[in-house]
RNA sequence: GCAGAGGUGGCGGAGUGGUCAAACGCAUUGGACUGUAAAUCCAACUCCUUCGGGAUACACAGGUUCAAAUCCUGUCCUCUGCA
């Protein structure tokens, strides 16, 4: 897939958090007709850190991957390890400042850094460093939320802009991140207000569905219609294939989400044979069970294995178990989005 | 045969008079997971139950005691050492 032509059709990346699809390889990952991936600013910043990176030749060459890279923030990392306290640091009015609990190494990061990291990275997709916070926020919060993550995105732009040339000299694509928590004109304001300011693609952040697990799907539609309508729209972790298939009807193009392959690893697997098609491969009843996961599936392990197969090797954490089972998720996700197209 | 150690839930293994239907681990059986600190986490796991409880249980059979997996006696079995 071309870069410029990136969100036209729908697209699902598997999170390659640290520069890996976790059990497989690159070899595998282009198996399953995975075009774009995305990979974590924040993990790869503290391993294995920008200089080693830089002297590497970036993630593409580190992963011999010709497939294009989208590079998330760091913002929602940011959320979920120190606002919910699992990490020290602070988030302040500049960034975020935190301790690795791994090295005890200060990191620190700004909007301005983020985008350093992406570009040593080597990434194709920047996403611009956000607010990323919980759901159920206050009004107060959440105008915050809304202010930093402009006021950050504005400056991202900034960087990407003057110190490396834009898109035009990068050929890379520079996106941002509505926040705006379940406060629909707060949404619609934050993104009115990144629009303005003016970027390749448009993400819904935050978090994509309420505590009863259903899709935020009105809070979605305001990214939607407040956003230019030819620039790409990505629901950040989105999601269940249910709610792949509804984010889509209402715009969005772009996918990622941990399910497919945290599920495959967890025995959770696709099957259209199945209703409500989830198949857990590790119930009892598949134990003997010599049909593939799926009956329509195309990919290795349903051409090669059986379900009892795929069923014994997780039972006793056999890592081929997990392999068998993300190669299978993640090519039933492929085959799904291409479907939507 | 003699001496010593020991027999606890599917398995391993705590517990040595009451708070024990019995820690903990494994296995088993369900479930969860949504911009990945996740090959992780949660729950159930003797039987019955109107979910309040009830009935059997720590090799087997007796006994002591208000009370026994825990103390005593016998029986059976296992392991180690010596013959």
């Amino acid at each position: 897939m071309e870069l410029k032509d990136f969100g036209k059709k729908h697209v699902f990346m598997p999170d390659a958090t640290r520069g890996a699809v976790r059990f497989l390889t690159t070899q595998q990952l282009k198996e399953t007709g995975t075009t774009a991936i995305v990979t974590n600013t924040l993990h790869l910043l503290m391993s294995p850190g920008v200089e080693r990176m830089e002297k590497l030749g970036g993630i593409k060459k580190m992963m011999n991957w010709d497939g294009i890279v989208l590079t998330d923030s760091g913002g929602f990392q940011v959320f979920s390890l120190i606002h919910s306290g699992k990490w020290k640091g602070k988030v302040h009015e500049d960034g975020a400042t935190f301790k690795s609990p791994l090295t005890g190494d200060v990191y620190e990061i700004t909007p301005e850094r983020s985008i350093d990291i992406q570009m040593s990275i080597g990434s194709d997709i920047l996403v611009a460093f956000d607010d990323c916070r919980k759901t159920d926020l206050t009004r107060k919060e959440a105008e915050i939320s809304v202010d930093r993550t402009v006021k950050w995105a504005q400056r991202c732009k900034k960087q990407f802009e003057s110190v490396y040339g834009g898109t035009k000299a990068t050929g890379k694509l520079l996106s941002c991140v509505v926040q705006g928590a379940n406060y629909p004109d707060l949404r619609k304001r934050c993104a009115e207000e990144l629009s303005e300011i003016g970027f390749d693609g448009y993400n819904f952040g935050g978090f994509v569905v309420n505590d009863k697990g259903d899709l935020v799907l009105d809070e979605m539609a305001a990214v939607i219609e407040n956003t230019p309508s030819d620039k790409f729209k990505y629901a950040m972790g989105v999601g269940k294939p249910e709610d792949i298939r509804r984010a889509s009807k209402i715009g969005y193009k772009v996918f990622d989400t941990v399910l497919v392959t945290r599920n495959a690893r967890h025995g959770t697997l696709y099957s259209s044979d199945i209703e409500g098609e989830v198949l857990r491969i590790g119930n009892a009843e598949y134990a003997e069970d010599l049909k593939p996961i799926d009956s329509r599936c195309d990919c290795y392990t349903c051409q090669t294995h059986s379900r009892s197969y795929v069923h014994q090797m997780l039972k006793v954490g056999e890592a081929t178990g997990m392999t068998l089972a993300t190669i299978h998720n993640l090519r039933y996700y492929q085959n799904l989005v291409q479907g939507l197209s």
